[in-house]
RNA sequence: UGGGAUGUAGCCAAGCGGUAAGGCACGGGACUUUGACUCCCGCAUUCGCAGGUUCAAAUCCUGCCAUCCCAGCCA
């Protein structure tokens, strides 16, 4: 399984390597956005940063698992430099002890490396430059630019005004720098309790901004940290540390979303005043939001703890491991995120087009099967009860290169319940009394009837096949419009089969007023007990899943299979353009 | 008169003064040993609204409207 994943993301064009410019994606589409031309301009002839070569970083807090909208950012971060001939980083922003954890930073690292990226040698943690950021922070009281603050957390919201009224000075904000000093060093010292302290930034209180409004750049935390372990009890803010290790990593675009904009001013203030090596600059971009799911890690955590869903990479959710197991391909999901650009707008992309990107993914490479899902027993009455035959079929259709398999046939046979009606409908092309159908690679056949039990239900499906019909080809000017996937009894094997649908009911259960529990669609998860699959699928295991033919593409789940129990999960339905009239 | 941003089709999104790309979705058709795939065709007389400048405006100007983000010692 690791040998196979590790596989497919050396064959996945567009590793970083950080020397050959990419200018399309890898499925041809042109990539174009508004950040990679303001880069080529700070880069180019002329530009604050002329002559260098790009250099980003994607920097997740290692206080949860990465999802969907993450790898929009991982695509953004690691394309940009993929596309500008440049470097990104990996980096663990883990500024705050308190909220982080290292069993979070295997799994950031998996996800990133299934996606298939490389930071190869440059993987940091903010944690790293915790003596560096001291350093700046003393600088900063010896500009008199910034001060240590005795407020109270209450006094320091008080006093910071509001959305609408100016916030007032803090009575220590002129506090002598050598008084804020002294006090910085014993606060690193350890001689004071949580809270006693801060240091802050003098900039401005009174500004529109409130983000300026002298924010606290330093706490103190006697809190152990997971990469420094009890070496420090203060620790740095976002805004103080973000552009300090970016510079130290000598990143040259920080690329972050919108929510940051209120923020760039901050970020360049710290590149003004700092003696920072190199000085980087931040853009913004739109976040991924996707429809009938939820995105924000408030409401995925509850999720997974409330039991709504089973774990992290329960094949519902929209994080990176879900999707993994659910069968989406690192391919399908760069695609998507570099096909739905990079803008400024919030936006909520339809769930359909990432269908379609797995589809389009898929379509191409995953080995076909057939599996019946909800089984009803087909006998073919003409066909000698002790006689079987093999068909041949290719792996892929007109490809026999990607391989090949045997199919057996006998005269019981297992289809899918609805592929028999009846008393069918106009335009219902498949077993009905009368009506011919082929039973794909095998033979053409005539329904002659059913056998019902006492309450109705059909549980047995009676045909006649055509013996000159061998390897389904139609006699001599017949058309035969139906096309039936089916099993031999006698060889198939029994699996679990999970569909999945969305998690949710309604388009944007983030914006909606209701209790989130009242949106769940109870159809998410639909599990059939008595599927059955080809023969050769308990021993193959293929990466991409395969495509059950006429049903859409599933994968094993890698969990939840065993020797003896088969479990598939289905990635996505086929696309279906049958309408009962 | 708090600050910052954003409005192009049902959903994304190009467009940067010369007369509305592309994709998804949707509808129709062809083909088909997957009702899949593929291939055709259709899908904004109009760019949030109203004025103005111009021979010419989605693009420039003015005003308005709508939506999103910000008041953590979170990131």
């Amino acid at each position: 399984m690791k040998e196979k994943r590790e596989q497919e993301t050396k064959r996945l064009p567009g590793v970083v390597t950080g020397i050959t410019p990419r200018e399309e994606t890898f499925t041809g589409n042109k990539i174009s956005h508004f950040i990679l031309d303001a880069i080529r301009q700070d880069l180019g002839p002329g530009g604050p940063m002329e002559g260098r070569k790009v250099h980003t970083r994607f920097p997740p807090e290692p206080n949860g698992f990465l999802h969907i909208g993450h790898a929009k950012a991982i695509v953004i971060d690691f394309g940009t430099a993929e596309i500008l001939g440049g470097l990104c980083n990996l980096r663990m922003d883990d500024t705050n002890p308190v909220k982080e954890d290292e069993a979070y930073v295997r799994a950031i690292k998996e996800d990133i490396h299934w996606l298939g990226y490389d930071w190869e040698d440059r993987f940091y943690h903010a944690s790293d430059f915790f003596e560096e950021m001291y350093f700046f922070a003393e600088e900063l009281i010896e500009k008199e630019l910034a001060f240590v603050c005795e407020q109270t957390p209450e006094e320091v919201r008080e006093s910071r005004g509001t959305l609408t009224k100016p916030g007032t000075e803090s009575p220590w904000r002129y506090r002598p720098k050598e008084e804020s000093l002294d006090i910085f060093r014993r606060m690193r010292a350890g001689e004071f309790p949580d809270g006693r302290y801060t240091l802050r930034a003098r900039i401005d209180m009174a500004s529109g901004n409130i983000n300026l409004r002298d924010p606290v750049i330093y706490r103190i935390q006697h809190e152990s940290h997971h990469q420094t372990g009890d070496d420090w009890c203060i620790y740095p803010m976002y805004d103080f540390a973000h552009p300090i290790e970016d510079a130290m990593e000598g990143v040259t675009h920080s690329l972050c979303s919108l929510e940051f904009e209120d923020h760039r001013p901050l970020f360049d203030w710290m590149v003004a005043n700092l003696s920072l090596p190199t000085k980087p600059k931040q853009y913004e971009f739109a976040r991924l939001d996707i429809n009938y799911t939820v995105m924000s890690k408030r409401k995925l955590r509850a999720l997974v703890e409330e039991g709504l869903v089973d774990g992290w990479d329960d094949p519902r959710l929209p994080t990176l491991s879900a999707l993994r197991r659910r069968g989406y391909t690192p391919r399908a999901i760069r695609d998507f995120c570099e096909r739905n650009g990079v803008s400024k707008v919030p936006s909520m992309v339809d769930i359909k087009f990432l269908e379609h990107c797995l589809r389009e993914d898929l379509n191409l490479r995953a080995p076909r099967a057939m599996a019946v899902l909800d089984p009803v027993k087909l006998t073919i009455t003409n066909y000698p009860e002790d006689q079987t035959e093999t068909f041949t079929v290719d792996n892929l259709p007109g490809q026999p290169e990607a391989g090949r398999h045997t199919l057996s046939f006998s005269r019981h046979l297992l289809i899918e319940r609805d592929d028999f009606m009846e008393d069918p409908p106009g335009r219902y092309y498949r077993l009905f009394p009368g009506n011919q159908v082929r039973l794909r690679a095998a033979y053409i056949i005539r329904c002659t009837g059913c056998v019902k039990d006492e309450e109705g239900r059909v549980i047995e499906v009676l045909a006649e096949y055509d013996p000159e019909t061998r390897g389904g080809t139609a006699r001599e000017g017949e058309k035969i419009r139906g096309t039936l996937h089916w099993l031999d009894q006698a060889t198939a094997v029994q699996a679990e089969v999970r569909l999945y649908n969305n998690l949710f009911t309604v388009e944007a259960p983030d914006d909606d007023e209701r209790d989130y529990h009242e949106l769940l669609n109870p159809d998410s998860r639909i599990t059939l007990e008595n599927a059955w699959v080809e023969p050769w699928l308990q021993e193959d295991r293929s990466h991409l899943g395969y495509q059950f033919m006429r049903l859409g593409y599933f994968i094993h789940d890698h969990k939840d299979t065993t020797p003896d129990r088969l479990v598939f999960n289905r990635s996505v339905k086929l696309r279906d353009s049958y309408r009962p009239e």
